[in-house]
DNA sequence: CAAAAGCCTGCGGGTTCCCGCAAGCGCTTT
DNA sequence: AAAGCGCTTGCGGGAACCCGCAGGCTTTTG
């Protein structure tokens, strides 16, 4: 068996690579990657079905790479390792996990014991681990309570980065009135309308940019997913003349 | 002498452990706390002169700690050592270092050879190092080219955290013009009015969010500094009925 | 000292946002 | 089949924003 390491940072990296070779005696070769970019070429170059990668890299982060590996090899077990629960992260996982692929998402501050057993549930047995951290996130965004619907999420994106109404409306074939519409329900659960006092007077916000805020401090945005975001507008926005 | 070491990552901590006691043979004693909270706390318990902490901590993030450590004793000498040299951070420690005080800032991807340079520099020789990288920035925030006053910076964060122009006059002491004037100043310096094509049609965002975001792409925002600044917006929010 | 440059301010109007009201459509419930 | 729920859309108005124009004030410069 083969398993690539993908991690920036080289203690990480070193500490994985043992945590490796303990928890999986049949393991032959550690292939290692700095980073994201570098982790698809060399995932493409060994063909490693076996990949434990940290999201948040600087050149390239975990979930782009793992989109390309997964487009061109979908069977590829893949165990996300990182610092960070984010919704962000997690949603951004979910979306691009191929159906009926065996993943994992176990944070950093876990026991070496229950890292060493995701690596051999999903490397061995072919299942599925997640944390219990992560997976109360995953159920808290799905279900109804304060959970975005992809719609929603979507123009949550769009309003980060700015965007007008009318040109999301554009962008997403909706009518203004519509976009405007999800944005109600958005504040709505955002709970942007607060005004601190018992005082009844409107709140002292500009909702479209507090949504934002409140968005990030409740980590269902954050610099990852801005950055992936941008990228995807900027490329539409070359499409539209 | 003694050492406080104040860094969330096991791993991380172990290292510096290892790299405080090969550069400073001199130190007897080393204490280790694992977020901002515990790092205040045990510098006021030991009264520790020399600190080495990581900014960016789940509990309560090193500039925060260090401003609290600073203001009883100014003396303290603090070596931060962070993943990131963002404009933020910079801008955030030089904000807080009381004058004339020793510090250093270097980035946690640099040999162990600079780290231990950087140890000895600061505590025994009681003198400032900044990583190239990190100087290269300080220059460029203070400099004219796109850089931001203080007072811009002020607004900048006010307009992130979703605040109404009014309201921010009314924050600041300015009039609602001034506020617009400053606004006005940003979008300029943050360059906010690109529209992609040769096209000169107006740009398709609102520059008020639009500014935000490109602000944090550009490293200038980041998730701590929100934080901070939104603890305190609710401290102010609090104080005007 | 006068001119220039910079910041603060008021005014006004064009645009965008925020959102209540109401009507239309598809789907489920009883 | 009728009623109910959710999603979409149009209309309209009040508030907030973006910003050019222009006058006062202070500081800097020749």
């Amino acid at each position: 068996m083969e398993v690539l390491i993908v991690e920036d940072d080289p203690l990480h990296r070193s500490f994985l690579q043992e945590q490796v070779s303990a928890a999986l005696p049949e393991c032959c070769t550690i292939y290692e990657a700095e980073n994201g970019q570098q982790g698809e070429t060399m995932a493409r170059a060994h063909g490693t079905a076996h990949i434990v990668m940290d999201l948040q890299m600087n050149a390239r982060n975990g979930i782009e790479a793992a989109r390309t590996i997964w487009r061109e090899r979908p069977d590829t077990r893949i165990l996300f390792w990182s610092n960070y629960a984010d919704e962000a992260y997690v949603r951004g996982v979910s979306r691009i996990v191929p159906n009926g692929a065996a993943y994992g998402y176990v944070l950093k501050s876990t026991s070496e014991e229950r890292l060493k057993l995701a690596l051999r549930s999903i490397f061995i047995e072919n299942q599925c681990v997640i944390d219990n951290e992560v997976r109360g996130m995953q159920q808290r965004s799905f279900a109804q309570t304060s959970g975005f619907s992809d719609s929603e999420y979507e123009i949550l994106m769009d309003i980060a980065l700015g965007m007008t109404d009318r040109v999301i409306s554009e962008r997403r074939h909706l009518s203004l009135r519509s976009v405007q519409n999800r944005l109600q329900q958005i504040y709505g659960k955002l709970d942007v309308h607060q005004s601190v006092g018992s005082q009844r007077e409107d709140s002292p916000f500009n909702l479209r940019a507090r949504a934002v805020t409140v968005a990030m401090l409740r980590k269902l945005l954050n610099y990852g997913a801005l950055e992936k975001a941008e990228a995807e507008l900027q490329h539409w926005m070359r499409g539209r003349l």
